[in-house]
DNA sequence: TGCATTGTTGACACCGGTATCATTCAGCCT
DNA sequence: AGGCTGAATGATACCGGTGTCAACAATGCA
């Protein structure tokens, strides 16, 4: 049998896609044959691939994934669970996956869902299981929910929480070290002569925002005669607003001359009330911001923040998941490198 | 910054989910008339139904999306392709498709992809046909490439096309007036009193730009006295740059006191560049937006832009794609209103 | 030459649902 | 009573792949 009989046109007559039958037919193999061609399994004389390569370009044959997912009990679905806190950097978190994925033979699904708290166990458990995915990338500040690892293990659900910080249940996948990142920060203010710097923390329940925290007052904390005022904040415009307003009106000990927020949101509402008082930016009133988001680089002046390598992070989650579905070793922790990078918000401080 | 759970020892007695045939047992019946409870068939005794959905309940069964996806021919899947000039209303655009999907029964999967030309077109066949998605939601400016509608027909899978306006070989389900909105926004600005007014337009081989475009010209042209000057632009912070230091710079016929940008992006870099040239915005110079976007709300100021409901326009694109899937009667076009959004960056112009 | 070994390949069951068609049975009509 | 009708239900093929295991040829070795 040779392979001059494979038919260089798909049968008109046919509805929808070829099947594997068809190739099989065409390669005059059988269907398991086949099947090991597509899985690459080594087993397969090298003749025969090639008459069987040809004949699915030539049939433009493409197996199906949902026969495959039924017969593997895998579905070459993996999903993301967000909610809105995500928005800025969504993109970017999903283009890293999806590279991964992509170059996998892997699909992602997503499930955007407004709830933050002990509902989002229930909601993610049963999108998982409803979705039937092979396994689950779940973001901040979702990931940090209480108990959510134990429910998806629960339901044999493989997943991986990008966190930047171990989190109570999840191995840990990725880490950066958030409180030198918070120490950076400090030091770069600290060099530029502040004094009396503010602070718009992250939500208190996540555990890269203490970190940041920690490792931000560490550094202050060595440098005599610096005054420090902090206010809570949730990662919200909102609550940069009212952080901001908060440490620009309290004149004890003294108005800040920096600002450090917890996230890129929250300093671009530092902007606006530092604007709404006529404080200059950055020659009255320095601002940092942290994410290194699209935001950072569109706003006036433009921030300066912590770049955090979204994309690579989200890769390297993603790497590691299927890695684990597939029962191989998963690669070793990322360790994304977070670093400042001094923009136009941020100038000596005044005086 | 990511972990994993730690996997724990399956349960042994239960080997992943229950199955239509477990159900069937323990009510008593036939996997068919399970199956025929599921699709909720008509023809099932009322007492039958009852006990099989008690046993739905105790099992806690829910049907294998995949079995049911082989046996339908259909995946229950709609995927989204979109490139990064959609990062900032991505967040919106997908929770808007997911309120759909999750309630009648689909997920979505979404291919983020970078291409933008013709090359898009073979992008989104692989996609389509490598995933099996019943539909696919495209957006801008992905959806306005030529031929994509036909290349899309060819291979079966219905499309839509997120577009304001009618797109060559698709379906007219969303139609904003964008000639209105461009026009709304030259009549606040003469109503400022703005007699040299800048565009930095959207890119010319986007239909909805160029009609934002005329509409805006449309009105101006009725006010005597007025220049204007326009530049290309192609919705990013770049171009935004470029155009306003082009209009900016250019004295004749005068410098604009009012600049309409035709994107949120693109406005929210005039900002940058009114504040390197020390123009107090809207004192000196007027900024008008387009999108309404989280940008626009969180840059300084704030800017005037035209409102689009990006979850509402998704969330209609995707009950007419599902709609067609299942063959029923689409619903009428959706008519979004674009409405003009007045902020902190236009104002009266200046003398 | 005989036999174990290795490399290729195919037959067939199976994954978990749905579709088609047959079957059963009660009620109704003549 | 016999036949017809329609509602409820079941038996079984089927969707398009993969897994198991056996069959078979070619090769290596005693």
């Amino acid at each position: 049998m040779t392979a001059a009989n494979v038919p260089s046109q798909p049968d008109p007559a046919r509805q929808g896609e070829p099947t594997i039958e068809d190739v099989a037919a065409a390669a005059g193999v059988s269907i398991r044959t086949v099947s090991r061609v597509l899985n690459k399994s080594p087993k397969v004389n090298a003749q025969t691939r090639e008459r069987i390569e040809a004949a699915i370009a030539a049939l433009r044959f493409r197996p199906s994934l949902r026969a495959r997912a039924l017969a593997m009990r895998r579905s070459f679905l993996i999903g993301l669970i967000h909610n809105d806190r995500n928005a800025l950097v969504l993109d970017s978190i999903q283009r890293g996956i999806v590279s991964v994925t992509a170059a996998q033979g892997y699909e992602l699904i997503v499930h955007s869902t407004p709830p933050e708290g002990a509902e989002a166990i229930a909601d993610a458990v049963a999108f998982a299981s409803r979705s039937r995915v092979d396994g689950l990338i779940v973001l901040p500040p979702i990931s940090g929910v209480d108990g959510l690892a134990a429910a998806l293990d629960a339901v044999q659900v493989p997943a991986v929480a990008v966190s930047s910080v171990p989190l109570d249940g999840f191995a840990g996948v990725i880490s950066s070290d958030e409180r030198a990142a918070g120490a950076q920060v400090a030091r770069h203010l600290l060099d530029l002569g502040h004094r009396a710097i503010g602070l718009i923390n992250g939500p208190a329940d996540m555990a890269s925002a203490r970190e940041r925290r920690a490792g931000f007052l560490a550094e202050i904390a060595q440098a005599p005669g610096v005054t420090l005022a902090e206010t809570p904040g949730d990662y919200t415009f909102a609550a940069g607003i009212a952080g901001a307003q908060a440490l620009l009106a309290a004149p004890t000990p003294a108005p800040p001359t920096a600002i450090f927020a917890a996230n890129d949101i929250m300093a671009a509402a530092v902007l606006k009330v530092a604007a709404a008082r006529g404080l200059a930016v950055p020659a009255q009133l320095s601002v940092v911001g942290f994410d290194g988001s699209l935001l950072a680089q569109m706003v006036t002046p433009a921030l300066t923040s912590v770049a955090r390598p979204f994309g690579a992070i989200a890769a390297a989650a993603t790497r590691h998941l299927i890695a684990r579905i597939e029962g191989g070793t998963p690669p070793p922790p990322f360790h994304p490198e977070l670093t400042l990078a001094p923009a136009e918000s941020t100038g000596p401080a005044p005086r």
